[in-house]
DNA sequence: GCCGTTTTCGGCCCGACTGTTTTCAGTCG
């Protein structure tokens, strides 16, 4: 797949076109490149299908770079970006990660001091060579080392699980103070990206001078960025930003969706607005100079003639065109989550033990739950074989029979994580697996196999008939590992075939499927589940973010089989219950 | 460089804050 490659290539490309002082080309690159990112079909089969021709078929694509493309498929760069960089010989994409450096700035480094890298930068800042330059002066050079330290630590991103507390308790402080009436985090985190570069909130104030200072005089922030009249900004102790908006009741709807983005999105709501004669900002919709819209984000969209668009979609790669052509999906939400299949207890490499487990679900409102230890298999310390599973059904059955006799409407499932060994056989024999209510698989070695050996080991697995769930099918950690080498497609053609349930892992440091594989996965009707994989019981907590993804990937309740009541689990699905 | 039920040429989202200036460019979202 080289849409990747190439979405990267032309990123750099806008960049560089950027700092060189061109206007407008850096736009069409960045468009382009975000359309191959997400673009289902590879490039290079396109390519080798339709020749060049076929390339302008894609969105963003005209004579320019479609002939790019066709350079890049056949020799491997472009000249044009290699020539830019002769030019600027400098790391681009690294020095405009840094805090308050963009291409003006870093093209002055460069041309006055040579600055090529981050560590060229670094030296400069520390030894006061960058103050002194025209357009730059003390503030600009200790920020500039603040931001270096900032990307060093924390490379710039945190994962949306490890910062939703912290977004959550920051919303409490602000709903309890009198003068503010309206109170919504936005950004990302409002959008559920897996990953966060800083937390916006919005607020309207009676006070906002009393808001301001009561934000920035918060024990946790480490620096002041910005404070004015509107907008106040800090960093936290933990390392990350967060944005404060104070904007007027009756913009708040408009700023909300401003706010939220993502910056794809607005541009093109924007241009809608344009298009009906409208302008659309952050202070409402407006007809001229009058005010038409603003209060809500209902009616912001509605004053440019669409639905409302779920947060977790505005990412201009389709919703806006379902929506004009009223086919948005109704995503599932977390309320819609009946139970949950994988989970660990204390028989394999889980903190509670089995009835702990039970009991936290119960206390969620669910209404079974699937205990799914690991089995025994290298890397997996203490993982049960096929005598440990039969010993521990008898305790599940022994609980089932104890609810059932004191009326208790909650139904324990039992299940097992089985690793698919190197070969694509199982690591439990399928006359243990048959006594169970469900099989989940997944890999836990032999990580690094290539592309055809890994699709072949996952297509055997998949085939085996007492195979129910894949589990984190991708196998990717967000920051620290990338997915596994496979053929995605013919994985899901073979899911598809199979009747097998694709897994949405909630880990926050998982989430796997993504986004992106939920809407391949939902396009061929193969059905999917979330679950929380919690090796503790508080971890059961996270389904909120599996289900925040499964909604970045378009899917409806339907398409997801813990929603459904225990009767219809059994009833419609592969999922056979055997006690 | 791309794109068009206002255009094959002339547009390409919009505004606030900071730090540098001395009226504003650069950056950010």
């Amino acid at each position: 797949m080289k849409n990747q490659e190439l979405a990267k290539i032309f990123f750099e490309m806008a960049n560089y076109l950027e700092i060189d002082g061109v206007s407008f080309k850096p736009f069409a690159y960045r468009k382009v490149a975000l359309t191959l990112d997400s673009l289902k079909d590879d490039v290079g089969e396109i390519y080798i299908n339709g020749g060049i021709k076929a390339l302008y078929e894609i969105s963003g694509v005209g004579e320019g770079i479609a002939k790019g493309i066709e350079e890049y498929l056949k020799t491997g760069k472009i000249k044009s970006l290699e020539a830019l960089k002769k030019k600027l010989p400098f790391k681009v994409e690294e020095l405009l990660k840094v805090e308050g450096l963009g291409p003006k700035k870093i093209k002055v480094l460069y041309q006055k001091l040579g600055i090529k890298n981050l560590k060229d930068l670094s030296k400069m800042a520390k030894s006061h060579k960058i103050a002194p330059l025209f357009g730059f002066g003390e503030k600009t050079e200790k920020n500039i080392l603040q931001g270096l330290e900032f990307l060093k630590q924390s490379k710039g991103r945190f994962l949306l699980g490890d910062i939703m507390s912290t977004v959550k308790e920051i919303i409490k402080r602000l709903e309890n103070r009198k003068e503010i009436k309206q109170v919504s985090v936005a950004g990302s985190v409002r959008r559920q990206k897996e990953t966060i570069g800083d937390i916006d909130i919005l607020v309207v104030s009676d006070k906002p001078k009393k808001t301001a200072d009561f934000f920035v005089k918060m024990p946790e922030v480490e620096k002041i960025w910005a404070n004015g009249g509107t907008k106040c900004s800090v960093r936290f102790k933990e390392g990350f930003d967060i944005d404060l908006r104070m904007v007027k009741k009756e913009s708040f709807g408009s700023a909300l969706q401003y706010f939220t983005g993502s910056k794809e999105h607005n541009i093109a709501t924007r241009k809608i607005a344009i298009e009906k004669g409208l302008k659309l900002s952050e202070y409402g919709v407006f007809k001229g100079k009058k005010y038409i819209a603003g209060k809500t984000e209902q009616e912001v969209y509605k004053a440019i003639g669409l639905p409302y668009i779920e947060p977790e979609m505005r990412q201009d790669d389709g919703e806006i065109q379902a929506a004009i052509e009223g086919k948005l999906p109704i995503l599932v939400e977390l309320k819609d989550i009946k139970g949950n299949l994988h989970t660990h207890t204390l028989d394999s490499d889980g903190d509670n033990s089995l009835e702990d487990m039970v009991q936290k679900a119960i206390d969620m409102g669910h209404e079974y739950i699937g205990i799914s230890d690991h089995s025994k298999f290298i890397g997996i310390t203490n993982g049960l074989d096929g005598k440990k599973l039969l010993k521990q059904n008898e305790e599940i059955q022994k609980l089932n029979l104890k609810f059932k006799e004191q009326g208790i409407k909650f139904r324990i499932l039992h299940g097992c994580e089985v690793d698919i060994l190197p070969d694509g056989s199982l690591a439990i024999e399928d006359e243990f697996l048959e006594k169970l209510d469900y099989v989940i698989i997944s890999i836990h070695s032999g990580m690094k196999m290539k592309r055809k050996e890994m699709t072949e080991r996952i297509v055997k697995a998949l085939e085996n008939p007492n195979v129910d769930i894949f589990a984190h099918p991708t196998g990717r950690l967000i920051g620290q590992r990338d997915e596994y080498q496979m053929d995605f497609d013919k994985i899901l053609e073979v899911a598809k075939r199979a009747g097998i349930i694709l897994e949405i892992n909630s880990s926050p440091r998982r989430l796997d499927l993504n986004g992106f594989n939920i809407r391949q996965a939902k396009a061929r009707g193969i059905k999917m589940i979330i679950n929380t994989d919690s090796h503790q019981k508080e971890q059961m907590d996270l389904m909120e973010y599996g289900v925040g993804q499964a909604r970045r990937g378009w899917a409806e309740k339907s398409d997801i089989i813990n929603t459904l009541p225990i009767q219809e689990l059994i009833e419609n699905f592969k999922l056979k219950i055997k006690n």
